[in-house]
DNA sequence: TCTGGGGTCCTAGGACCC
DNA sequence: TCTGGGGTCCTAGGACCC
């Protein structure tokens, strides 16, 4: 028997969010009605694009673009702030609204989540008709757009819901694909990104129903496993479910950054290492993890980046540990070019509860009750209260992380 | 004084073992 | 005198997504 499954993506999320809370608090100007955008901050060296109205898509805006480079393309553009405790917020309610359609959702990302609406006719009703009524409720109680894609799979389900923005219902059924899916540029396919795409294109395959038909063993001989998998999409063919709470436990966590000024110095690299390993070890710890594999990744002034791992005898989730081996690796690789970003991730994670303690640890009761107390103050009181004192008068955020003013909400909805 | 930050998965090549 | 072949682990890098 087919599924019925539903996508829902919010139309330029964290732009008509922020327009949404503007409007609501007394603003005249609806953001979606001019060109704008919403863009990291400039003095710290995150200007770019994270998502644009309609109006400044039609000056050729791209998302990830330089703020500079969108100023030029559109001098009176209007540029607000991320704001991520408000976009959880809108994310929660409208995962919600959603719960009453089916008790079956998955959440792909901040703005996008499955609904498995199988077995849910006799409920609400048409899947059309139900998709509208979700589409208007999203849109009457919370004050911004989605669009709803409708499949038999998640893939079609996704593919459908980009078809035609804002505000809008879509079907992409096995018997429209032909129809609705195979016209568009292969590009727009999902995993079809910006270094397959020109190998396609050497290949003759320009629009997706290209992709569809063309030779199996061709694409196999020039893309692997990758042109099986894209082929088989362009034809429709995916059957992952819907899974709500099998979440796949997670591989690895990372913090990365760049930093607002250029580091020359050891000293100053050591301190954004430390900043950055404070953070992985906050949420390592958080997570209930250890961590067996570090990795520190270095990019420089011309945006190219390298990376340098090692394992441990073992496994740690303490903070001084992750410090201790990611500035050894660091110190390995590092030319002494000027570095423009830098980045720490640790990964082949075990369970803190099944961890055996190898006859190597220094068994540390200090300073893992440190690490607690720290994370538990930091928890309550926000990441800032508690600092090394090598961060004060640094110029350096003493924790460093995408997600740091947001940490205690981020980690509430995990 | 242009280019974020969070992920997952796959592959190529070298080291090493039998 | 000769230069196999399979398997695993490790590291670096690249692909994609949002």
């Amino acid at each position: 028997m087919d599924r019925i499954i539903m996508h829902v993506d919010a139309n330029s999320a964290y732009l008509s969010w922020e327009a949404a809370y503007r409007l609501q608090r007394g603003d005249t100007v609806d953001l979606r009605d001019i060109p704008s955008v919403v863009g990291g901050d400039e003095q710290s060296r995150h200007g770019i694009v994270l998502a644009r109205s309609i109006p400044a898509k039609k000056y050729s805006i791209k998302t990830g673009e330089a703020l500079y480079t969108a100023r030029k393309k559109c001098p009176n553009l209007t540029v607000v702030p991320v704001r991520y405790e408000l976009y959880m917020m809108c994310h929660n309610a409208m995962i919600n609204i959603m719960r009453d359609f089916s008790p079956n959702i998955q959440v792909y990302s901040i703005d996008e989540a499955f609904l498995d609406y199988t077995g849910m006719e006799h409920v609400h009703g048409d899947p059309v008709e139900a998709a509208h009524k979700l589409k208007d409720r999203i849109k009457k109680e919370l004050g911004f757009t989605v669009n709803v894609g409708i499949s038999t799979n998640k893939l079609l389900a996704k593919m459908a819901s980009e078809l035609k923005k804002p505000d809008m219902v879509h079907t992409l059924f096995p018997c429209e694909i032909r129809e609705k899916m195979w016209p568009l540029p292969v590009r727009e396919l999902f995993m079809v990104g910006p270094a397959t795409a020109p190998k396609l294109y050497r290949l003759n395959i320009f629009t997706i129903g290209d992709l569809a038909r063309a030779n199996p063993d061709l694409l196999t001989y020039h893309l692997k496993s990758w042109g099986k998998l894209i082929r088989d999409y362009a034809n429709g063919i995916e059957s992952s479910p819907v899974s709500e709470d099998a979440r796949p436990p997670i591989k690895g966590i990372g913090n990365s950054t760049t930093i607002p000024f250029d580091v020359d110095s050891m000293d100053e690299a050591r301190k954004v290492l430390l900043s950055l390993c404070e953070m992985v070890g906050m949420r390592l710890r958080q997570a209930g993890y250890c961590a067996k594999l570090v990795s520190v990744y270095l990019r420089n002034t011309d945006l190219k980046g390298r990376s340098h791992q090692r394992k441990y005898i073992g496994a740690t989730d303490d903070t001084y540990q992750i410090f201790r081996l990611a500035l050894q690796l660091m110190e390995e690789m590092w030319t002494g070019e000027t570095l423009r970003g830098m980045g720490v991730h640790v990964s082949e994670l075990v369970p803190n509860d099944l961890l055996q303690i190898s006859v190597f640890d220094v068994p540390n009761e200090r300073r893992k009750r440190l690490n607690q107390s720290i994370d538990e103050i930091r928890m309550k009181y926000g990441p800032k209260s508690v600092v090394r004192s090598v961060f004060i008068n640094s110029g350096l955020a003493p924790i460093t992380g995408g997600v740091t003013e947001d940490f205690k909400m981020m980690s509430a909805l995990l």
